[in-house]
Parts: structure tokens; C-alpha cells; sequence
DNA sequence: ACCCAGGGTCATA
DNA sequence: TATGACCATGGG
């Protein structure tokens, strides 16, 4: 994988959409509930039931391992498989204060962090890079179903790589653009709903908003 | 009425 | 290692 190649498709989703700010939330601990949350689910319905824990004044973790699960499960519903999104959150919340909050969190080494949080069951490699990268402020791409497909129609991955593969794969080429990442996965998402789906037929199809095979 | 969305777990071969 | 079933709402 080529650092020139990751970082011209990088420039131009950045000159086509401009800088994103990610992630939307207001405190570390919103942006980790939103991770969870958002496991294949549209971001649209996350930002529901987020409000519905803010309503009920539950947006902590203290409150959420608190709750019920019932009660907690109605307040995600909007999220879907609020079920198991009420016992992942719950799970993630009771490690967060075993561990004495995010202060402690955020002193321990990245590679640490990433096995610990990965150890906790409901966070997957995507889930706890989100939170590494978006909430501790550590240097790690994110790879996602967006990422997958963009980088196959683009022919910098074949399709078929695992997780670890594109992220190291990433990593080790970027190495020296770490400050990237953040927005980088956030350009890939945004443009992901703005482009045509339909299927590859040029270089740039992807990285414009109409493909021009298909408009 | 379908299709999919900023995944992850578990059972099975 | 690698598929498949399952979880579930809301918008297009």
C-alpha cells in the first residue's frame, strides 16, 4: 500500500467535502455510548436514542449501570437490537468505572487500551478503534464497511482483507500522518452517502458525488 | 414491499 | 479458517 496513493484519495475527499470535525458528541464518554450504538445501525437512529439517555438523564456511567435493563433497552430502542445494544452498553459501562474512569484510561499505553477494550464482549475491532482513535485521541485508522468498499473500488485493497490487514497495512504506510486518521475515516463515511453506489466505472467515480456513467 | 445502515457473537463444518 | 443465523429500528 502506497502513502502517495492514501494520500492524494485523502486530499480529494477533503477538497470535495471539507474538514468533518468528527466525531459528533460532547464529552469522551458520549462519543464511546455512540460507537456501540452505531453497530450497523444509521447514525440517524443512534442520535435518537442518545437524546432519549440525555431526556432521562442517563447519559453516565454511573446511571447507565444503574438502570434497568428493561428501562435501559426502551431508551436505546430507536438504535435497534436495543437488547443486546442495553447489555453491551451496560458490559462496557461496568468495565469503565472498574477501571477507575477515563483519567486512568487515558494513561494506559494504546496497544494495552486496544486488547483491554477488545476483550470486553459487544466491542469489536471497529468499536474499540472508534473509541481509541475519536474518545483516547490515539493514532489508529479506522476501518469500516465504507473504507472496505472505497479502497476495493479504488484498487488500493483487493477485497477480502481482514481487519488487522487493512489497519496495519494503513498505519504502516500513513506512519508519519497519524494527525490524519481522524479525519480520514470521517471524510470516508460522509462520502460514502453522497456517492454513487451503483457500481465502479472509473478512477474517480467514487470520489464524486454523481458517477458520470451512470448520471 | 424491499433494502440497508459508521458490527459483533455464537454455532457449526 | 470461514460461512451463516441472529439481533431490530427507521429512512429511502
Amino acid at each position: 500500500m502506497k502513502a502517495e496513493r492514501l494520500r492524494t484519495i485523502y486530499d480529494r475527499l477533503l477538497a470535495q467535502h471539507g474538514p468533518q470535525g468528527w466525531w459528533p458528541g460532547e464529552t469522551a464518554f458520549e462519543v464511546m455510548v455512540g460507537a456501540i450504538l452505531t453497530q450497523n445501525t444509521a447514525w440517524s437512529n443512534v442520535e435518537k436514542a442518545i437524546n432519549n439517555l440525555k431526556a432521562a438523564d442517563k447519559l453516565s456511567p454511573q446511571r447507565i449501570t444503574r438502570c434497568r435493563m428493561a428501562t435501559l433497552a426502551k431508551l436505546l430502542r430507536p438504535s435497534g437490537y436495543f437488547n443486546v445494544k442495553a447489555a453491551r452498553l451496560r458490559e462496557f459501562c461496568h468495565w469503565y468505572l472498574r477501571q477507575g474512569g477515563f483519567e486512568a484510561l487515558q494513561r494506559m499505553p494504546t496497544d494495552e487500551l486496544r486488547s483491554t477494550l477488545l476483550g470486553i464482549k459487544g466491542i469489536g475491532p471497529e468499536t474499540a478503534d472508534d473509541m481509541l482513535l475519536y474518545a483516547f485521541d490515539r493514532a489508529v485508522f479506522v476501518v469500516d464497511a465504507y473504507t472496505r468498499r472505497l479502497f476495493s473500488r479504488l484498487g488500493v485493497l483487493r477485497g477480502g482483507e481482514h481487519y488487522e490487514t487493512i489497519r496495519l497495512s494503513v498505519e504502516h504506510a500513513m506512519k508519519a500522518e497519524a494527525i490524519l486518521y481522524n479525519e480520514y475515516h470521517a471524510l470516508v463515511v460522509v462520502h460514502a452517502k453522497n456517492v454513487c453506489k451503483v457500481k465502479p466505472c472509473c478512477d474517480d467515480c467514487y470520489l464524486r458525488n454523481k458517477c458520470p456513467s451512470v448520471d
